[in-house]
DNA sequence: AATAAAAGTTACTTAGAGGTAACTTTTTTG
DNA sequence: CAAAAAAGTTACCTCTAAGTAACTTTTATT
């Protein structure tokens, strides 16, 4: 039972990741899914309450996909960082589940207070922390020069998002893209890092 | 004459950057306007033909925008650098076109080609380009440690543009954002001013 | 001032999207 | 296995947004 719920969920995120709320059409998702619109209406009783309960389940799957993420250890040098950098990066451009997250809350982030608060979320505040602690490491250990880390964090991560987002408008540029957000890590690397 | 459409694709952008192409109706427009919508269709033809007039403007408002800012003079040391990027970014999240052109990029950058190539253009692409050329001064004046204009460009805007956008979500933020913008210019002079 | 074009109105058609009711099939479970 | 709950179907209703036609008012133009 849980599971054709979650399978509505997944096709109306893909749907409505693509067409916006106002766009998406009940039918696009039923007929996505192989039953008619009506069946719909036996798991949610609205199309504003079925847009509810996906704003919950992206909530919920992005606190897990970042819960995952605590449980990789905190980069403390400059090539670690450089690594877990790439391997993330990686992953959010290909996975299709968080690339659609993404166009969901870029397109939908003006619709209303909870998707505006997600994508700030989503899109500075839960990357800034995570790498505001790797910085704070890194001082520690004595491999960054001593500034602020959080100002920082942002500097080193807002290019990358700002990338990522050029990915998914124009894929075919993927591989110029990753080119350059490997130019800016390594500038980056050569400016902060002490000799 | 010209003045009547122009007054409608005026209300037309308000409209479709808060509601979004298929959100937006054609009587929110009449209405903003204190016309029917029957009478719309003496100007366009059908919504698409609105839309796609608005795109034309939307381009042309743009271009022209751009056109009037190479008047300004390249800025060629880090005080004037930080004055003209202070004073732009005050101009570009108070202007209410340009806000309404940004909104609009954002939630509509992925309906077809040509948003999406607006898009990274206007967020991108001609910022880039004209922070590149005052870095190439500023490298030339020896200002400036001698790396990649370019690059630095983008790493110098990339974050502003972040932080413009978050402005244009939580508008109610505006100081606090517009101090941590400041405290990014200053790092960022600070990390690459010749001594 | 006369008249033609532009801009507007009212009243309508049409299509399609959300939503419901009554019935059937499938799945669970005592 | 029987029955009840879940999931699905068909056929419908309703509402509303796009779009049109016929008529009126306003504005330019000679």
């Amino acid at each position: 039972m849980k599971t054709t719920k979650n399978e509505i969920l997944n096709t109306a995120l893909s749907v409505f990741s693509q067409k916006g709320y106002e766009g998406a059409l009940l039918r696009d998702i039923s007929d996505s899914l192989g039953i008619t619109k009506a069946a719909l209406y036996k798991h949610f009783k609205s199309k504003e309450a079925l847009w509810n309960t996906l704003i919950d389940y992206v909530e919920q799957y992005y606190s897990e996909h970042i819960n995952s993420l605590s449980n990789i250890p905190i980069p403390d040098n400059w090539d670690k960082l450089k690594e877990i950098s790439l391997k993330q990066i990686e992953f959010t451009l290909h996975d299709e589940t968080v690339k659609r997250v993404r166009k969901l809350l870029t397109i939908e982030q003006y619709r209303n207070e909870r998707m505006s608060a997600l994508a700030t979320k989503h899109f500075i505040t839960d990357i800034e922390s995570r790498f505001t602690k790797a910085f704070e490491k890194m001082i520690e250990k004595g491999v960054l020069k001593c500034t602020n880390p959080e100002l920082l964090a942002f500097q080193y991560t807002a290019p990358i998002t700002m990338l990522i987002h050029l990915c998914d408008r124009e894929s075919e540029k993927e591989a110029e893209i990753m080119k350059k957000i490997e130019a800016h890590i390594e500038q980056f690397t050569r400016e902060y890092k002490t000799k």
